[in-house]
DNA sequence: CGATCTTACTGAACCGGATAAGTAACCCGA
DNA sequence: TCGGGTTACTTATCCGGTTCAGTAAGATCG
């Protein structure tokens, strides 16, 4: 039941504990017969190294850690992060990392845990989501010396590395595609207003909106989740004259404006035409299907992974990486305005 | 940049590394004046123990493993794992307990990935998922003696301790619900056949169904995703006379299965009445909001992470522990049948 | 006042690997 | 046949904590 050590394979083996050490690493300094014979009684008992006394001798932890800043049923809710997570898992189980998880409940608390983490030599390096304005996590993890990878950026991220995906792209294109279905007056629903990816799609909203002179372009924000979503798709639906399009930050206050929409009598796509940037399954299950901007988010999440991978390789200095920007993809809740509201 | 260690503290602090070592722990043996001291220069100069080796001198790891074996798609869209592991962090975080996070591909690997977390003192113990008949991991776990949780049972988890919830009890309260509604050809679109909670949920089900003597009784399997749910809707709904209410093992294949229904014309609940078994909030974005099954699985992780805590800490016997039944939540999809289906 | 106990430490071993330095044994060429 | 190089090891040290066995100095007490 004991867990067996290179001491328990050196004396079976009749040799010394270096030896082992040296055979078992595939460096040189023991003889072919030797070597075999070690790997044999290793993989006899069950030999797995100790990762604490490897990481001792100076070895990497071989962890990557990911804090997650959202309550827990935020997190249920939405895919994103768990499609980024199974991203970057495909990345790292493949090499043996393993990913360190952990729920914070403020900026505080996740500084104290890179803190930590870096401290306890728990973690090889770490992956920063939800960058937001003048974001204090940036210094720290600079002035600690411990290897990141912003998802997010590409601006705001200091000397750090990241990944990043063209946003103000995504929202011009899909502003564009509206106003050439016939739409006039449109609308956003969007997230948390301190986050930089929220300010840069509202940027890139209000460019377009002013630049294809539109008649009606309102920005709202909320938190994410579907209550917020809802409330904001009320409100705007409330307003006369209404508008006749709506782009939602994420695919589940999409869902749920899809509802009110249908809860007040409007019918989507006729009366209607929805936008949800972020594209899960659900978009396809509701109906109708909602048009969305799809990301391909566990790529995003392994180049992420790759990124952190080089990082902690060769201490390579700051890289920003492209991810593919999110494709505009017309389903069912996207139509031309009917004729009245034109 | 150096990470500083206890001996530098004892360097400046003009005592030895053990009394510094009893200092930081709490333990006696040094005046409370030295004591002082030391925290104070520990604080000073920023000092993290070293948890390599820490855990080389016999410290747990301070860790909890969760294999994860679903594909990267149904993960992100499945709330249920996220929100467990939102439950299983609360309790965690407080106690600065680390979650080891591991995709894997089949149940080989993952236990390939048990030895390595045990032998490699990564982790104090694992959170087992989905357990299934006959279910191999549980006699490795118990050989390597590795503590354990299982989410599920009570059957089938040998000599492990494990958490579950009386799935049987609220099938059996579904069933009767709609019978009470009117409803007499009812179906189920379940989840995969082999895992144990199906199995479960399928004798439920017949049992209930025989004793009440209904009409039609039909139940599907699938892999949860929300395209064989719509494709088992279809099914369903096509044959003739079609079932008036019909039972979905997960939000997601309800969600999938109302799209379906609208989509042949179908209106809910007036010709069919939807059941969810699980309830994310998505369950209230739809329109109508589907009735469901509510489980509270953030508390449900907590329980088995608290219960993982217990068996690690005291090494405790076989403990089985339950967590609430699932509570029947009526909503907007449920309805009695309309006359000609009575 | 000397024996004993307590307090507050020090020094060293230990955990399980990695690795540099040391050492036999053997081979090769001059 | 001897020096030099290689091979195949052994020995010892290190990583950064924990912990046990000392050990001085001071307090307590008969």
């Amino acid at each position: 039941m004991k867990r067996p050590t290179i001491a328990d394979i050196a004396r079976r083996a009749g040799v010394s504990k270096g030896a082992v050490s040296y055979a078992l690493n595939g460096q040189p300094g023991v003889s072919d017969a030797t070597r075999r014979r070690v790997l044999a009684i290793a993989e006899e008992i069950g030999w797995n190294p100790n990762s604490a006394a490897r990481a001792l001798s100076g070895a990497a932890a071989h962890a990557f850690g990911l804090a997650l800043r959202r309550p827990a049923s935020t997190l249920g809710l939405e895919p994103f992060y768990m499609e980024l997570i199974s991203g970057v898992e495909a990345e790292l189980s493949a090499r043996s990392y393993a990913l360190m998880l952990q729920v914070v409940a403020d900026p505080d608390a996740e500084i104290a845990l890179y803190r930590r983490w870096w401290g306890e030599r728990r973690v090889d390096g770490v992956l920063v989501c939800d960058l937001r304005l003048d974001d204090p996590r940036v210094k720290v993890l600079e002035e600690l010396g411990l290897p990141a990878v912003v998802v997010g950026g590409p601006e705001g991220v200091g000397t750090l590395a990241n990944v990043w995906s063209d946003d103000a792209a995504a929202v011009v294109e899909t502003v564009e595609y509206l106003v050439a279905l016939g739409h006039r007056r449109i609308a956003r629903v969007g997230g948390m207003p301190d986050l930089r990816h929220t300010i840069t799609r509202v940027e890139a909203w209000d460019d377009v909106c002013r630049r294809l002179d539109l008649s009606m372009a309102i920005s709202e924000t909320t938190d994410y989740s579907g209550e917020q979503g809802a409330h904001a798709t009320r409100r705007l639906l409330s307003a006369t004259p209404r508008p006749t399009a709506i782009l939602y930050d994420n695919d589940v206050m999409a869902i749920a404006g899809l509802a009110v929409a249908q809860e007040m009598g409007l019918t989507v796509p006729g009366d209607l035409s929805l936008v949800a940037f972020d594209d899960s399954p659900l978009c396809r299950l509701v109906h109708p299907p909602l048009t969305a901007l799809a990301r391909d988010i566990p790529a995003y999440g392994s180049l992420a992974a790759r990124q952190l991978l080089e990082v902690v390789g060769d201490g390579a200095e700051q890289v920003s990486r492209q991810a593919d920007t999110a494709r505009l993809t017309p389903r069912g809740s996207t139509a031309r305005p009917s004729g009245e509201d034109t």
